[in-house]
DNA sequence: AATTCTTTTGACCAATTGGTCAGGTTGACG
DNA sequence: CGTCAACCTGACCAATTGGTCAAAAGAATT
């Protein structure tokens, strides 16, 4: 799903793409901290050391660079949910799925808020997605889990609701990461703390479905 | 927690409160829908059918009244807290405490929209609640995890992620409300379903912290 | 070197919006 | 009824901000 990233064909096409991805990243800061309304275009220019025309000589409006950071993140959010291999077994497939979720919760939290804070409000970007892409991947998935269920590998359980209950708890590291680390002394996770958070998580989910794990060797 | 309500001693008395009232409800909606920098005081006037100058005779400034929108969502938070019944078994002090918390995720949607995007935008307001209130409540409840794990009611998991689960997993009904329904077929949820959807969340939960549950009747 | 196309930038504008205020209205109370 | 305090409201203002534009600077091409 990731775009292959092509030469250069000049210095021009070099630089405009540093600028595109310099203004789509802090972009994304700026929207996650402030919000849709709450982010100015002076303030991104700023964060990136831009004027802001020049902001809107890539971007027409604040609107059009708002909606390339939403589709970037979901482009992220697609490239995990394809780690869900409907392939493999129950503690394969889930397994690697919450654990690649925890890496982006880790690795793009400012992305993962902005789409939060999107759906929050309504998704009125996002709409189409969420009723076409996200809607046809989630029926999919919904249709694995119900065969391991048939199969006696896992509970019976409701497939939505555990796809939501990875969802949330996943983004939640991401989206409420202030809570986290008020409430782990005013630090952000370190390596074990994260370590530990995607274990516990897996854990219980995988548990709490009964998934019939492989021996522990 | 929930303050008493006393009879108003006057008509102006008890005209005061309800226009309190209906601004600090609608505030809540437009905060919920727009974010704090999106809600405008006029969105917030026409939805109560006041003038807006009528808001900053009550509330100051939009400040002053976010600030009590949020006040008032803790409030309803601590009382869920307080379900979560330090002297009970697992099972019942868990299951009550989730299913408490799916109740405010399905009546107060609203509310739990607002404090998701104050946390999401680095909790401006409400820092201290997080460092003093919460940070205590939290304490205490780990511990009585931890007593739990130690006589064997449960397994040994972390209880800070277990606690991160139960919020995130409860708070997700309300907070991502859209993708939901969405997801739905495009309507909320309906009574079964959120009956179904409280209970396979405490299944899993529970049974993925290995509670020794009562035998079933 | 001359020309053309892309990119950069400071100055500027119009619309939005939080907040103010003076004057009017209404209820409480003696 | 008269007085006073609380409440209501239309009109207004100053600050912010998304977006424009003309002119300058820089790269590519002939």
């Amino acid at each position: 799903m990731l775009v292959p990233v092509e030469k250069p064909k000049s210095k021009r096409e070099g630089l405009r793409r540093e600028t595109l991805a310099l203004i789509l990243a802090t972009g994304e800061q700026i929207f996650a901290d402030h919000g849709l309304k709450g982010a100015t275009m002076q303030a991104i220019a700023d964060g990136a050391n831009l004027p802001k025309a020049n902001l809107h000589y890539y971007f027409p409006t604040k609107h059009d660079l708002y909606r390339q950071v939403v589709e970037r993140i979901f482009n992220i959010w697609l490239d995990a949910a394809e780690s869900f291999d409907t392939q493999a077994n129950p503690e394969q497939a889930l397994g690697t799925y919450i654990r690649k979720k925890m890496e982006i919760s880790r690795s793009h939290p400012y992305g993962s808020k902005v789409w939060a804070n999107e759906v929050i409000h309504g998704a009125p970007i996002i709409h189409d997605y969420l009723e076409t892409t996200l809607a046809e991947w989630t029926d999919s998935r919904i249709a694995v889990i119900e065969r391991w269920e048939f199969e006696g590998l896992i509970d019976p359980v409701n497939p939505r609701h555990l796809l939501y209950m990875i969802w949330s708890t996943t983004q939640h590291y991401a989206d409420f990461s202030h809570q986290i680390a008020t409430l782990n002394g005013g630090v952000p996770f370190n390596d074990a703390q994260w370590a530990q958070a995607t274990e516990c998580v897996t854990n219980i989910i995988l548990k709490g479905i009964g998934v019939k794990r492989a021996a522990p060797s």
